[in-house]
DNA sequence: AGCGTGATCTTT
DNA sequence: AAGATCACGCTG
């Protein structure tokens, strides 16, 4: 499989959010183990138009790297536990990014069931802090970018239009309405809807 | 349905 | 300096 270019990542924010879906995110650690999964849910954030997204009043020292090149890391910390990945989209400047929310288990199974502290395959990835967690991401990941040795973004075959589903947006309060979420219809690693409110 | 957890941002 | 919020996950 070949690594995507920089040239993937140029494009819209919302169209990136369903191109990324079934797509290979691969990290080979300095220890060796090599850690992939398939996407199969995203979000996107907008820093114009889009009262949920960190950058949509000002660039702060936390939401900086959304406002560069398309194909960086932006990770950060929430809830006191959480770290949440994204991969930064949009020209230099302009804010943006997506939100990986969930991935599916290709390769160091043994390694993620030991971050997780879980045995449940289908428990590994199903949500966007359970994934950095099975991963090893956290806030020193911020600002590494997919043309790295260490990260990468392997192609896949584009998914059939009528394999992706559309949702809103989990977890938010501002601008609720917009149908941003991404997921591949059926997956069993698609994140549970948030019931509280 | 409730709560832990701590960084970040807004308001005073 | 203080208070509110938060792109969540776990237990009940």
């Amino acid at each position: 499989m070949t690594r995507l270019e920089k040239s993937f990542f140029e494009h819209p924010t919302l169209d990136l959010a369903g191109m990324l879906l079934g797509k290979i995110f691969v990290r080979r650690m300095q220890n060796g183990i090599e850690l992939r999964g398939k996407i199969v849910e995203t979000e996107a954030y907008l820093g114009y138009g889009d009262e949920a997204c960190h950058a949509w009043r000002r660039k702060t020292e936390r939401n900086s790297i959304m406002f560069a090149e398309p194909g960086h890391l932006y990770v950060y910390f929430t809830y006191g536990n959480h770290h949440m990945l994204n991969i930064v989209s949009e020209p230099e400047n302009i804010a943006g990014a997506v939100l990986i929310r969930a991935m599916e288990p290709l390769a160091g199974e043994s390694f993620m069931r030991e971050q997780r502290k879980t045995d449940l395959f289908v428990n590994l990835m199903s949500g966007p802090g359970k994934l950095t967690r099975a991963l090893a991401i956290d806030r020193s990941c911020n600002g590494r970018s997919l043309f790295e040795q260490e990260f990468q973004l392997q192609d896949a075959p584009e998914l059939p239009e009528k394999a992706i589903g559309t949702s809103t947006r989990v977890g938010i309060t501002r601008s609720r309405n917009l149908l941003w979420r991404k997921f591949i219809i059926g997956n069993p690693h698609v994140s549970r809807i948030r019931v509280s409110c």
